[in-house]
DNA sequence: AATAAGGTTTAGCTTTGCCTAAAATAAAAG
DNA sequence: CTTTTATTTTAGGCAAAGCTAAACCTTATT
């Protein structure tokens, strides 16, 4: 596995976010990184002269398997990064990614076996992020949002998504945490919002809340 | 405190690292770098309008005392990530250099405040050299080389200084560790090697071996 | 003091990576 | 089936960093 540049690697992961393996158009790509389009343009030819993807003017491009491959490892260095910000250092979530942005381009396969292993070979990330194995494989996407399940049901939180800092600020300040257990008290017909209860007592999550959290029955 | 590319801090290290706060000559930052002279004219004049160093044309480069608190800001960090890539995720100190040098250039005050105290507020680092406290001040240099013992003395080993993978596979071999403590048997007025004790027996040191090894007496 | 030698700087070129503005293409609307 | 609109690409610039070769200071030698 060559040697890629910051920039490289970006494109390769806002790629692998947008797309997975399908096209992606340029604008997408460019509102992702955070560049123009011209520059978009100009950075895919480069990507695909080291076959990382497949350009196809003015319809799109695409991860190759190889970048595909890459995109994962990146992934599973920015997650493993995440990790240990959380675990070891005691950061909280809506602090870890942009520090994990800068620690996932540290090349060194044997430096991210050890992290791995002195995370006690974590499947899943603070936010309940798959993360992905050496070989490429992915763990489970955990849990389904909240909304889905019916009233009466006792779950645990497994997963929220990034959805900003405002978002963990309301989860920090409303105490959710990973791995917590409620019950489902109900659910309004109304704005889809949801009832939760707990031994500390019962409160309303929002519809907006209530999609970028998700759960199991438990 | 601004931020700056790692090409800056690799200059503003190599800077500090042969001249402290004194002039240094182009000829001998092109060698520490591993660039041509003339690149090295180009960095050293984008530096000086940062107010990183003082150019003199012809005549040398010396660090602002702003340089110097960002190369002891950086050395803090690169020690540091030794410590933690040696005694937490059990690299050999051969191996971490060069890691290090990676993880060095990590923008984020709190993430090494927090990577300090998860270490155990660490005065040195795996080799036994300071590490910058965050004020700037150092920790003091520790032991003398070897050979400045004399004959009788029991010695801790406490500092090796950075000569190269070959001398890090020597010390492996003998199983010489920072913390092992000895007796020194004798000093050969011919050569200046050691023999040193310890109740696993006793071995001679070469000169060019004492020369890299520092102890205290204990 | 004049010149040769060595080290330093300038000049000019390359690549990465981003920008703006203009041209080209694809898609949607008439 | 043309025309308008939106997206994408080309063209040309700029800054960081590196390079080589040529010009230019310093210093050391004669």
């Amino acid at each position: 596995m060559k040697t890629h540049t910051e920039s490289e690697e970006n494109y390769i992961k806002a790629l692998y976010h947008l797309g997975g393996g399908r096209p992606v158009s340029n604008g997408d790509l460019a509102q992702r990184i955070g560049a123009k389009g011209s520059s978009v343009t100009q950075a895919v030819r480069r990507l695909g002269q080291k076959d990382l993807v497949i350009v196809v003017p003015y319809k799109g491009v695409q991860l190759t398997p190889q970048g595909i491959r890459l995109a994962k490892s990146i992934l599973r260095k920015h997650r493993l990064w995440e990790t240990f910000l959380v675990d070891k250092l005691g950061f909280g979530w809506e602090e870890v990614h942009p520090l994990a942005e800068q620690l996932e381009h540290i090349q060194s396969e044997e430096l991210v076996d050890r992290l791995f292993q002195f995370l006690g070979s974590p499947k899943h990330d603070p936010h309940g992020d798959p993360i992905p194995e050496r070989d490429g494989q992915m763990p489970p996407v955990l849990g389904q949002p909240i909304g889905a399940f019916t009233a009466g049901t006792e779950i645990r939180i497994v997963r929220v998504e990034d959805a900003g800092s405002e978002f963990f600020d309301q989860l920090d300040t409303m105490n959710i945490n990973l791995g917590n257990t409620y019950e489902i008290r109900a659910i309004s017909a109304f704005d889809s919002s949801v009832e939760l209860g707990s031994s500390a007592g019962t409160f309303w999550l929002s519809q907006n809340m209530c999609a970028n959290i998700y759960a199991v029955q438990s």
